[in-house]
DNA sequence: TGCTAATATTGCTTTGCGTTATGAAACTGG
DNA sequence: CCAGTTTCATAACGCAAAGCAATATTAGCA
């Protein structure tokens, strides 16, 4: 015996609303169709759903069990409903955001958090990973959105590159140390501190060895590598050690994390940090939300730094 | 936008069985058919639940999330289906049976008991009262059967009476009551007792006028009336009170409540303790199965009293 | 590059749902 | 108990969708 659930839904409906007439109002159908749905539902059940000759149609012990199951039906029904609604709308479904491991840590992170308080039914799986991990994922639809340092030379013809922020790096410490007293910044000075390394596969490792190249340093000592955002902040603000880091990264975490930025120039490629996904746009609805509002945020980041900047200058 | 119940089961079952193909065999039905579904679900959802041009058909995001709905959407239709089955068979539902208080109590109850051991989904609600009571409700459908003595000509046009037991009513007292020690009961014997009285509206109590009318007593002493069956055999056991019971409850009960019938023939209507039903048989298909029961096992009980009978004649 | 298996498409028939119009039965108030 | 009203069932018919077989297409794979 086949039930079909669309009949179970409106005997649960008739039941609800106390009748026939009223059912298939609610129902927004005629009554006579919702009539034969009942008369064909029972022939198929084999045992009437109401009790026969009253006419405030009134349902049988068996109506009423399996109005009970119709209402459940259409209730889970409803639900699908609402979860294509909220999804079309980029208010549910999931996200997969893949990006560099500091900048993720250091700025992302907490913009995600903002995110989920305004869009809480998106699920955001986030991944780490470089250019050459990242863009395959992109490519084979694994991965929704990729964050991570680029040149405008390098952004590959299927995909789109938004830049958020300045990709500038700095030389980063802990506030206090001694280096922030001096007022110019000798590369002898810099030598006397040893460096926490990033991962020595990542763009920051490159920068590093440029950035000290570019300041005349041939070679520099490594206390400490291959940990998280989380580590290098605690080891940097635990000690003297000296490390390279996005700008926006210091900027964002020197309060909580007692970190501060040695004024010192360093040479770094003309690369922004900004968000890169696939040009064609069979994607998650809740990516295009997602990009606005990373945007909109860096803008208002990149904002704050300019802005602290020229006080800064002011001040100095 | 309006999503069918129907579309999400078949959608659930593809996801389950990891292809088309397979879904639509596992749906009885043909790959192009359960192929267009999918489209027009598609379609109507106005995302892919799919992801496009992958051979072995992997979910979307939504289309995973929507494929858990169909599931569970699929377990209730599942519910359904059983519940009506079961229905059928008379393994579940709702019966409602009305019975006169004692018999019920000291007979019918503990048949029950064993019933719903056999029928656990078989919901019975019992109700008390007389034949004046029952009958209009079996007549308009609000009790399923009636259990009560009636005698043949009682017997209602448009209804159906199955004899259970012989409606012979005796006197009862407690066991070891001074009256089971005599040989020979005297009307003189009798009178020395309190009577416990059933509701003054039950068959019982007009037997028990009629009885002490028989062996001649005029007037009966009541100190006890209006209790239940419980009631009557405390208060049975704990005095040397008198009342008349029908003989099949005091042979079922007569160990746990220590009770035992006076060797006295007292005179009775010849009524039958049976089941009264509706003729027509749109009923409760749990029915049938209980009545047979109930017919089982009170012939199971009359073989117990007629052996004992004989056996106690033996001794006597 | 071709083979194989999985999915889409096409063309056609049947089923079932939707409607309006209308008939029949049950409740209501006098 | 008898109109009147309400509520449900039935009839006739158009249309959307489900069903199938046959066939085209395409992703994986060797």
């Amino acid at each position: 015996m086949k039930l079909e659930s669309e009949h179970l839904e409106i005997l649960a409906m008739i039941v609800e609303k106390g009748g026939l007439t009223e059912g298939a109002d609610a129902l927004g159908k005629s009554q006579p169709s919702v009539s034969r749905t009942i008369a064909l539902l029972e022939q198929r059940v084999g045992v009437p759903l109401f009790e026969p000759g009253r006419r405030p149609l009134r349902p049988t012990e068996l109506g009423a069990s399996l109005a009970r199951l119709g209402s459940r039906i259409h209730a889970l029904n409803l639900e699908a409903r609402q979860l294509v609604d909220r999804y079309s709308k980029g208010q549910a479904g999931r996200l997969r955001i893949g990006g560099t491991p500091i900048f993720m840590d250091g700025v992302i992170a907490s913009m995600i958090a903002e995110f989920q308080r305004h869009h809480s039914d998106v699920h955001i799986e986030q991944s780490y990973g470089y250019g050459d991990t990242l863009l395959p994922h992109l490519r084979n639809g694994s991965l929704d959105l990729a964050i991570l340092p680029m040149s405008a030379a390098q952004i590959p013809q299927d995909m789109v590159f938004v830049s958020l922020l300045a990709g500038r790096n700095v030389i980063a410490c802990r506030s206090g140390h001694p280096l922030t007293r001096k007022g110019t910044i000798t590369l002898a000075d810099i030598d006397l501190f040893p460096w926490i390394a990033p991962p020595a596969d990542s763009p920051l490792y490159r920068d590093l060895q440029r950035a000290l190249v570019s300041i005349g340093s041939q070679d520099f000592r490594v206390n400490f590598s291959g940990g998280t955002f989380a580590s290098i902040a605690s080891v940097l603000a635990g000690s003297d050690s000296l490390t390279v880091l996005p700008y926006s990264v210091v900027f964002l975490t020197r309060k909580t994390m007692q970190l501060e930025a040695l004024p010192l120039k360093i040479e770094h490629p003309n690369r922004q940090l900004g968000m890169l996904f696939a040009k064609e746009s069979a994607t998650a609805p809740a990516l295009a939300p997602f990009k606005s509002f990373i945007a909109e945020q860096c803008r208002q980041l990149e904002a704050r730094i300019q802005h602290d900047q020229q006080v800064t200058r002011r001040r100095g």
